[in-house]
DNA sequence: CGTAACTTTGATTCAATTCAAAGCCCGTGG
DNA sequence: CCACGGGCTTTGAATTGAATCAAAGTTACG
């Protein structure tokens, strides 16, 4: 069974594969995954994939369209912990407990792949790579997020900005979207609420940013006029690791 | 092969075993996994487990002692990630890219055990339990790292300190030393660093809980004299997952 | 086409930082 | 054993970046 007809779209013809987990397959292991994968009807803007309690039954690779995952607080405060587009895995924060911790919500209308965990599971068993990828998407997102502290702990508004636009760029041209111009599908609100700035902070720099000629912006629409001016605005980029060697020394 | 002999503590009897990698694995398990880890000589204060570049060979998990994780930026700027204590694993984040991303820093003269990670996978190969505790310890790791998120975003110095404070408390807790009375392997700044708080702000709001019979501090003892009243300084906590059910019904 | 949600801009405030300066603790070496 | 010095901690005063408060525009969707 390889989900609902009309939905399907198989990994091997995926404009995202090279993105998501079949990277690290050959052809005959994609063919097993694209055998345990469920497409699932679209889902349409606000919908929730996933909320905190429900029971962990799946990872989920985006298809198209783009969503924001988030958690709560008692006094109903939200935190938005990531955006997510087209080949992201979403779904890893429900291996601990075997319930999902966070809402993922679709920005817009989404279409999903829905890799049932057990059946995920029984396959990595005898598949090496894909034992191995999952570990390394789950690692990927630690490292973001140890970088997101930094970036919340150290940069200025204007620094953290420049950073979500320069990485939302690179995330946009890894899928073969333009890096220097996108539409935003979260609102200004939702990206000061990740950045840990207010909404109004958030409009500033970006009429700032456009000022000084470095972006242009019309509503939802930013293009990127000036790419270098604008990763001078991101501050101090975390270490290449190959500065190691020296550092190696006093270990 | 189990090891130097001089340093050999089975995870059988290891006091740690119910917070580390065993808890979900049987007896011959355990054996098992007993029988691929390597317990290596003490590591001094300031000695570095991982640095950034470094290949990565090994998860490894604490045993005594304590050490702290940082990620540093290309102007020497650095972000405590983590502190980590007995019984916790570290390592994940050389998972993606084969290099480990972090430095992992002793605090003190502490133990370690180390995973070699090849060995690990195969092992997980044919134990369904340790495949799935590994990518649940990964999985905690990033909802931790969420649950920062939200504190660094959206909470106040003091409520960043309680919340710092009651972790530390419960963590001791779990590894059987006491809840209410324990020193701080760490110093001011670090905690700052880690919280996104300069040294002078943690040594008046320490200050303050002392004046408010919260907390004692004798140097790096702290002891927590109102337990209730610390809590009620955290602000409010992430929403309990339970409450998904009301939720649930608008998905 | 009306209305609610989102965005922009300005004025004011404030929590935490920065700057400054003592004081304290601990390990080390004479 | 004590004196010295470097790192850590504390406390105070002044500053500031971003938040808050306020209000007008703008967009888009039902």
């Amino acid at each position: 069974m390889s989900g609902q007809s009309n939905f399907s779209i198989r990994c091997q013809n995926c404009s995202f594969n090279h993105l998501c987990i079949p990277v690290a397959l050959n052809q005959t292991e994609m063919e097993s995954l694209d055998d345990i994968i469920e497409r699932k009807r679209p889902l349409h803007k606000n919908d929730q994939l996933t909320i905190p309690g429900q029971s962990f039954t799946s990872l989920f690779a985006i298809r198209s369209g783009s969503f924001k995952s988030y958690i709560t607080s008692s006094d109903g405060e939200q935190q938005i912990t990531g955006f997510h587009f087209p080949g992201d895995i979403v779904g890893f924060d429900g291996l601990h407990s075997q319930q999902y911790q966070s809402f993922t919500q679709a920005m817009e209308t989404s279409m999903i792949c829905e890799l049932p965990y057990e059946k995920l599971d029984e396959m990595s068993s005898h598949l090496p790579a894909l034992r191995k990828e999952m570990l390394k998407i789950m690692s990927t997102e630690i490292n973001q997020d140890h970088s997101m502290m930094m970036i919340l702990n150290k940069r200025t508004a204007e620094e953290r900005l420049g950073h979500f636009l320069v990485n939302l760029s690179d995330r946009f041209s890894q899928r073969g979207f333009s890096s220097t111009e996108f539409n935003l599908t979260m609102t200004r609100n939702e990206i000061g609420n990740h950045l840990g700035l207010t909404v109004e902070t958030v409009s500033r720099l970006l009429t700032r940013f456009q000022k000084e000629n470095i972006i242009s912006v019309d509503g939802k629409l930013i293009v990127i006029t000036d790419e270098a001016a604008l990763k001078g605005k991101i501050g101090q980029q975390l270490d290449d690791v190959s500065c190691s060697e020296k550092l190696g020394q006093r270990a």
